[in-house]
DNA sequence: GCCGAACCGTACCGTACGGTACTATTTCTT
DNA sequence: AAGAAATAGTACCGTACGGTACGGTTCGGC
């Protein structure tokens, strides 16, 4: 492995949520290196001392943020049918807050934008960051249910992407290309089947 | 309703054709109306005469690709259990096709990259054009399936949406960030449940 | 054959933005 | 306290791009 995580010093983290804050506001477009600058007090020349030019400072923006999701990781030994069931629900409820969140979407449309031009490595960034905690979480947690009995344990990736998609279905596509998340979108979803 | 639908002349197609190909090549940083006046043999000042500016060119790159996708609308009725599962089977085949072909990706790369801009009509001009159609088509396959009984029918757009999540998953999303489509993730996926 | 409209190609303009250079000021080190 | 390193602020540069103007050419109508 590389280097476990160098990050950045506190004063960076500060820039780069100043930096968040403008892209979920106002997109890439309003992501300028002055309009960061400006918006966090802080020197052009450090920018680019700091990242290296715009696309490390997108890069080190996605890092960030990610940096800051924490996993809860409990323990899902000896779950009971309803507590399972139970964990899935919490499971689709915070997923979907997630996927519905600002800066969620502000970052996955600014990622998805780059990854047009050949081996942008936001993409990338995003995927490993992002969504493979969120599956790791969710993978253990249908493991530990297939160990109990509670659902016909097959592959627990492909298991998890069913899940991920009874939960979200075609709601993140939506969301992305500007549509309102609607109420009432946030709850039931999750039936452990399979 | 509006005006029918005006569309373009033929040369006007030539040029959007251009233009689409430029965009799934090479993302929007790509299309610069100079490059597109050049990969289409035209002037800017036509560009500008007939699409306004660049936005208005985006959106006519976007009307145009979906003027040409052509909704099969076969009968449904009378489907036996067995040929119902059939269609299923290929409208899966269909949607999965369409959305990992590269024309689809850099539209909804588009799309999406543009929504982070208030009330940016490209996406809910794809999500009308494109996916719109798309749904209509299931659900009427859904209503028909569920008027013989091979389905529980609830609500033809709830079991739309759970068809597309179980076709689907999380593979769009992958997909759009950059990751490659693996292989035989076209195939089985259809069960007609719910 | 003549006129006007559409159009191509190119040149041009203004601006916005990425990136760099420089100075003054702060902060850390010793 | 003195010097070094880092930083804020600003000014600057080159360029790329959206948008416009113009001359030359084709083409349809009369």
């Amino acid at each position: 492995m590389t280097a476990p995580a160098p990050e950045f010093t506190p004063r960076q983290n500060e820039v780069l949520a100043s930096a968040l804050r403008l892209v979920v506001e106002g997109g890439e477009k309003a992501l300028t290196t002055a309009a960061v600058a400006r918006a966090a007090n802080c020197s052009k020349e450090s920018l680019y001392r700091w990242f290296g030019d715009r696309d490390g400072l997108l890069a080190a923006i996605v890092a960030h943020q990610a940096s800051k999701v924490r996993v809860p990781h409990e323990n899902d030994d000896q779950l009971s049918a309803s507590a399972f069931r139970e964990r899935l629900v919490t499971f689709a409820e915070d997923l979907l807050t997630v996927l519905a969140g600002d800066t969620s979407l502000a970052l996955n449309r600014l990622a998805i934008g780059q990854a047009s031009r050949e081996g942008s490595p936001l993409g990338r960034l995003l995927l490993e960051r992002g969504r493979l905690r969120i599956a790791t979480r969710a993978r253990v947690l249908l493991e530990a249910g297939a160990a109990q009995g509670h659902i016909a344990a097959v592959d627990a990736t492909e298991a998890y992407r069913t899940l991920y998609g009874l939960i979200v279905r075609d709601a993140h596509g939506r969301w992305l290309l500007g549509q309102e998340p609607e109420g009432a979108e946030a709850d039931f979803a999750a039936r452990a089947n399979l």
